[in-house]
DNA sequence: TATTGTTATACTCTATAACTATA
DNA sequence: TATAGTTATAGAGTATAACAATA
């Protein structure tokens, strides 16, 4: 986690954050108050990414899961292992190409999956309770094209190195 | 970094991201630019933060740091350390209470922080340059209520542990 | 020779615990 | 006894490198 002061305004007293900044400090607050909310389950961000990706693209292997999530093979593996513990996915050789591991949810899975996705709808509610229907329309609008500016790809959230990779 | 994926739409396919996931993504990757930016300075966020810090409270100690950044003390030992021996800040023993390090930028300090608020500055106009005036000034003010409603303390990114925490 | 997955290893970031000096 | 700072240590979260199996 990156903790960082608005640098933005002069060195008198800073009249107001900028932009920038507030959206780094409410994007941090977003990604650790989910992570919270997930706690109870066991899960992690990141294993309920793993989840949702295998969800929506059954049979996929861990080198996708790779590219998709910009993250590194071996991590992938961990992620993997623990969720196939759990009993939440399976992992099985593929007959056509028996180096790939084709990665499908178990029946466990997809209810966990059903709870995630509960928790983020109450997360998204709790996130923007103190705006209008139509102030947090106008913050979606506005965050979409700053994310689209910068070249993010819809739906995944943005590692270290996966900016501007077309979406899989 | 945390890496996840919207959650929140249904298991069909996803209509829109959410508020909540597009603030998550589109924070991580202001702050992710934004340390690139640093790159060059030979800093770190936290390191800027340290001496925007340091910076509005001459005289300051180590303590005090640790309480505004939420942040364990001897992690400020680490970050003032580096500064130290940059020689972009002094440590000065108080005469008042021995045991009180003073922490002050020198001039070194001062002018590398000038070249940080102008990158601070030059990244917010990057995030925003796809907004109009209007629409910038939207998003500050919808950004400043979500923070607010949230607990947020203003000029301060959240860590763990800091949230709710009244302004030092 | 290239690719998928795996293991072993290492590095970054940050915290906790134990300690010293001072109060 | 409590507090400011320091050192030593440890853990989470990742990456890189080397490797095995398969193509």
């Amino acid at each position: 986690m990156v903790y960082y002061i608005d640098m933005a305004s002069s060195d008198a007293s800073p009249p107001r954050d900028s932009c920038a900044f507030l959206l780094a400090q409410v994007g941090a607050h977003a990604a650790q108050r989910f992570a919270e909310r997930l706690e109870p389950l066991g899960l992690t961000p990141p294993l309920a990414g793993v989840l949702r990706l295998v969800a929506q693209n059954p049979a996929m292997n861990q080198s996708n899961l790779a590219d998709r999530l910009g993250t590194s093979p071996s991590w992938i593996v961990a992620l993997v292992d623990d969720l196939e513990e759990r009993g939440l996915l399976s992992r099985t050789r593929s007959s056509e190409d028996r180096r790939v591991q084709e990665l499908r949810l178990t029946s466990g899975g997809r209810e966990v999956l059903a709870e995630v996705a509960e928790i983020a709808r109450a997360h998204d509610r709790e996130l923007t309770a103190a705006l209008t229907r139509d102030q947090e329309r106008q913050l979606h609008q506005l965050l979409s094209e700053v994310a689209l500016a910068g070249g993010l790809s819809p739906g995944v959230h943005p590692g270290y190195r996966n900016l501007g990779r077309p979406e899989g």
